[in-house]
Parts: structure tokens; sequence; C-alpha cells
DNA sequence: GCCGTTTTCGGCCCGACTGTTTTCAGTCG
């Protein structure tokens, strides 16, 4: 089966959610809308791309996907485009649609407006609406006013701005500015904090974050609230409300704090952690149990309606999330798996996985030092020396030093061979001491275009095993690029694929590749995938390590550091290994050192 | 249109905020 074109999930849920829109402006069924809505929060949040569940004929395993809606999926794969979804889309303005990603601007206004302002072009539309609110044209339409022209005005400068920015930070910057901002404020607000938590998505660990959200526990709101929007980092207070306020911060960042006391902070905390699909669906749960959950607690659900009669419904409180998630019949759920991905179902069966610790990795499976300077790639700043002694203090019983290969332009194949054993013989007269952790002999080999690697053999023999990684020709498709890597990876010494999708967060896209493929080569093979925990790599992506602990591909975590500081970022990198459900066995780093070793060393018999 | 640990029919998340309203609809997170 081919169709004309790949569809990826993103276009596949932006034509699942311009449905909605135009079922909602149609005035169709609401719940009819809140399915297709929810259709495609469902296809952006699959593990899967849908064009290989629909190979399989498997799209009904995707929990949203109906019989209405995979049928339409199925013409749309077959023959690119779906004759139902056009005829609706036909009774539709084409010009609402470009509104739709302006804030502030739903189905219902963007029709509006554009049958008002008798808008019919959708290239021209947010200039044209932006000349009506100038020209007070829209103050004077029923349902607005001159504060919404106003708004809207402001909101499609924010929509310019936007479109361009909207940049979201990678988690281990978002992560620096909670600690120094959490730490700014203990000191001004001293003992009148009981508690302070991440919140959202930086609790939750996900890889990129939009703004930095806190939690107090207080019973001084007053006092908290003061203390934060009085914080010299701040540029200017944003919003200051009773429970919260938010700042602006020299960088361009926003902070948020929410404050609540501490016998009801637990269902705060879980409130604002999310995510919001793990939030809808736990409610749903609990409404069907006849419990309403909310940011205050826990309360019944009076089935008589008549709720005028009953004003004594107040919320259970809880101090906790434990006590929260207890009150419902389920474990706690850690944050990281609070993405609705089937954790409310294990933590139900009491099955969620245990997940693995920081304090399990044993050792760094990618730094790099500066023992050899022509390299490829950039080299480290630091010694072999110096890395091991950074591995004890980390409390490692290995470091893997994996230099990039060294520069083919400049040296000969003798050379480079020449190289590498010398490296085996220096790595192997530092481990005849007890300085430090014990250094494995490794090396990052880049993968050239036709899938050779970019070292001969002879060299590769004098390793303990290498990483091979892609540093070049990004742009080949998904089925070269596959052959490409699974060519290189077939090299008995080759173990470990590093960063495996070559995306870098906020600038590049990863490059594609076929992962049924690339999990079952590593299933036959034995082979690894890496989570590189660089901190604008995060690569394995967490929803890719889910699919790979589901089949049981071994992991290996790197901080990919050029500087020894930078091994403490490993904490990141067991962050997307926790988002990714991964326990302590699909991690090769918590092996101790002698059953890591064997396993790099062992090349299977061709 | 989707879904099932009280339902294959009868339900479908919660609260805040905003602006334009005389009691609520739309949007957001």
């Amino acid at each position: 089966m081919k169709s004309t074109r790949q569809l990826s999930n993103l276009e596949i849920a932006q034509l699942l959610r311009k449905m909605a829109a135009a079922y909602t402006i149609l005035e169709e069924n609401r719940f009819k809308i809140i399915a297709y809505d929810n259709a495609a929060t469902a296809v952006e949040h699959a593990t899967s791309e849908l064009k290989d569940l629909w190979d399989d004929q498997k799209l009904e395993t995707v929990s949203g996907l109906g019989p209405s809606i995979i049928s339409h999926l199925d013409e749309l794969f077959r023959r690119g485009r779906v004759k139902h979804f056009e005829e609706v889309l036909a009774k539709v303005n084409p010009a609402v649609f470009p509104l739709l990603d302006v804030p502030g601007l739903g189905p219902k206004k963007a029709q509006k407006l554009v049958q008002n302002l008798s808008i019919k072009n959708p290239q021209t539309v947010i200039s044209d609406v932006e000349k009506a609110a100038k020209n007070h044209k829209i103050a004077e339409m029923s349902d607005f006013g001159e504060k919404s022209e106003q708004d809207i005005l402001d909101n499609l400068e924010r929509f310019r701005r936007g479109a361009i920015k909207e940049k979201r930070m990678a988690l281990p910057q978002a992560d620096k500015i909670a600690e120094e901002i959490s730490a700014a404020l203990k000191e001004a607000a001293g003992t009148k904090i009981v508690r302070i938590d991440k919140l959202g998505s930086l609790r939750r660990e996900v890889s990129t974050i939009g703004d930095v959200d806190l939690a107090v526990a207080t019973d001084d709101f007053e006092g908290v609230l003061e203390a934060f929007t009085g914080l010299p980092q701040k540029t200017a207070v944003i919003e200051r409300g009773p429970n919260g306020a938010s700042l602006l911060l020299a960088s361009g960042r926003q902070a948020d704090l929410r404050v609540a006391t501490p016998d009801g902070y637990g269902a705060m905390l879980q409130y604002f952690t999310g995510s919001k699909y793990h939030n809808i669906r736990l409610r749903d749960y609990a409404l069907k149990k006849g419990w309403s959950l909310s940011e205050y607690g826990i309360k019944q659900v009076n089935k008589d309606q008549e709720k005028v009669n009953n004003q004594k419904n107040l919320p259970h409180k809880f101090k906790t999330e434990e006590e929260f998630y207890r009150f419902l019949g389920m474990d706690w759920i850690p944050p990281e798996l609070r993405e609705d991905n089937g954790e409310i179902e294990a933590a139900l069966k009491h099955r969620l996985p245990d997940l693995v610790k920081l304090s399990e990795i044993k050792g760094d499976l990618q730094i790099h030092s500066d023992y050899d300077r022509e390299t490829s790639h950039d080299s480290g700043v630091d010694s072999m020396e110096a890395i091991r002694e950074m591995g004890k203090l980390l409390g490692y019983e290995y470091v893997g030093i994996s230099d990039h290969n060294p520069s083919v332009s400049k040296h000969t194949q003798e050379q480079i061979i020449t190289k590498l054993k010398k490296q085996k013989a220096y790595v192997e007269h530092l481990n005849s001491s007890t300085a430090g952790s014990r250094v494995i002999n490794l090396l990052e080999v880049d993968i050239s275009s036709d899938g050779i690697l970019s070292v001969p053999q002879e060299g590769l023999d004098t390793l303990d095993a290498c990483l091979i990684s892609v540093h070049s020709a990004f742009g080949m498709g998904k089925d070269q690029m596959t052959r490409r890597v699974l060519a290189a990876f077939a090299n008995p010494v080759a173990k470990i694929f590093a960063h495996p999708t070559g995306r870098l967060l906020g600038e590049r896209e990863g490059y594609e590749l076929d992962w049924e493929k690339v999990f079952r080569f590593c299933l036959e093979f034995d082979k690894a995938l890496e989570i590189n925990a660089y901190p604008n790599r995060l690569d394995l992506p967490d929803n890719l390590v889910r699919e790979a602990v589901k089949k049981g591909v071994k992991l290996s975590l790197g901080t990919d550091s050029h500087l020894k500081e930078d091994m403490v970022n490993m904490r990141y990198g067991v962050a997307v290994a926790r988002r990714g459900w991964a326990e302590k066995s699909a991690i090769i780093n918590t092996w101790g050192y002698d059953k890591l070793i064997t396993w790099l060393r062992w090349r299977e018999v061709k």
C-alpha cells in the first residue's frame, strides 16, 4: 500500500482541528466537535507515525480514533484527500482559519469578524482585520467593543512576534532559571515558605519548556507574593492576583508562581503539574466514580443536580499528591509519566514502572577529552585524568571517553591506526592506577554519507567499542538514511548509535529514520541507542525512548560533555529515560563495570 | 463521534477570566 504523500502526525492533527473548528462554526453537535478535537490530540500524542499504523492496520489502537474518523483517515492515506472533509470545509469561509492562530480568537469570533468585514481571502485576512481594528470598525460590531478591538490589535501584534520567535527553552535552561528564582524567593520569604516545587512541563521534565512555573505552600499568601513580585530578577510584574503572580525576567522569559495553604497543597500541585491531557483523563475517570476534581480538591458530584440546596459540598483537601491519587484508588504517578499515555490505567492496577533513578547510573558513556586535538569535530577541554577524577566525584565506576575520530583530511589511514593504538596504551596505563573511575576506551565515529565508518577496521579493533553518529548530509530521505546508519551499525565494533535523531532543540529537526527497522536491528544484533543528555539535544526523544523500551531495545546514557563540569547534565538524560518509562534494566549504564565491558567488547560472529 | 472497573446507550473535565452582557458565551490552560 502506497499513498501519494507522506503525511506527518502533526499535519493530520492540524487537519482534524480544522474540522473541529469548521464544525464549531457550523454549530454541529458539540460532542462531535470535542471528539474531533480529542482525535487531533490523540494523533499529536501518538508514539508512532499514523501512516505506519495505517500500513499495519493498527489505527484503532489509538484511543480517540473511532470507526468514523478511521474511515476518513483511511481515505486520506489512500487518496491523499477526504471527500467528506472537503465538503464540510467548503461550507466555511476559508478566511477564518488563519485567524485561529491568533491568541484570543476562536472559531466563533473569527467567523463573526470575517463575516461582518466581508473578508474572503485567507492570504490577506490578518492584515484586513488589523486594518479594520485600526479604523474602529470592530468596536461597532455587536458582541465586540472598544476593549476587544484593542485586544485584537494587541494580540495580532503578539501573533506577529510570536510567529517568528515562540521559542521554547531547553529543559536545562528552564531548570537553571527555576533554581535561581526558588533560591531567591526562599531568601526573601524565609520561613513563610513551607514547601516549594516546580510545576507544569518543568516538573514533568519535558525537553522544552515555555514558562517557568513554581508552587509554594504557605499560610501567608500576601507575604510570599510580595516577596516574589519584589525579586530583583524581574523586569516587570505581569500579573498579581490573590493566588499567584507572574514576572517578566531579564531573559525575556516568564516566571509564574501559585500559592496554596499547606492543607490543600497536594491538589494544587497535582492540578498545575498537568499535563492537561493527564488531568482531563483523570477527571473523566473520577467523574465515573462520582467525584469532581479541581485545584482545590475533590468533591462529590451531586447526582440529583440540585446543587442549590447543597452549598455544603466543599472539596476534600489533600496535603500531598500521594493522598490525592490514593483517594482515587491509584498509586502516585511520577510527574514524568503524566501525559495520558496509559499511566492512569497502570496506576489503577498498581503496575507503574519503577523508573530509573540518577543514583542508579554507574557511569557516563559519552565524554570528550583533550587527548587528541586533531579530531573531525570539537575536542574536549579536559584531560582524561581530570575526567576520571570528575567521574569519581560523581560516584561513577567508569567513564567512557569517546573523542571524535581523528580528522580524515588531516591524517592518512596509517596515522589514524597509529594514533588509536597509542590511545589504547594510554588508557591501559591510566587504568593501571586506581585514582579515579575506570576509563573505557571508546570513540565517536562519523558515519559517512555512504554508510562507511571514518576509521579503518584495524583502528576500530583497538577500541573497547565505538559510538557511531551522523554529522553530515542530514538532508537525505528516510530510506536512504536508514540504510546508511544500519550499514555502519553492522560493524561489530559499533555498539551505540549516538544522538540518533540528530535534532537540535530550537534549531533543527532531526533527519528521518525508519524506526521500526532501527529497533529490529538493535534487537537482532544486540546494539544500544543513546539518550544524549547534552542540553540542546536530549536525543533520543522521550516518545522514541518509550517505543524502544516497549520493544526491549537497550539504551545508553551519555552527556556528550566537552567540559568535565557538564557531566552533571546526566540528570537530564535520566529525565528523558524516565519520560520514556525506562526502568533500570533498560539502561546499560546501570550495569557494573565488568558486565558493561564484557558487553562492549563482545563481537558477534559474522 | 467516541467510549466502557457500575453503561454497547447515555453520557462526555474544571474553573477562571473577559467583555459585553442584564445572565452568558467564548477562550484559555
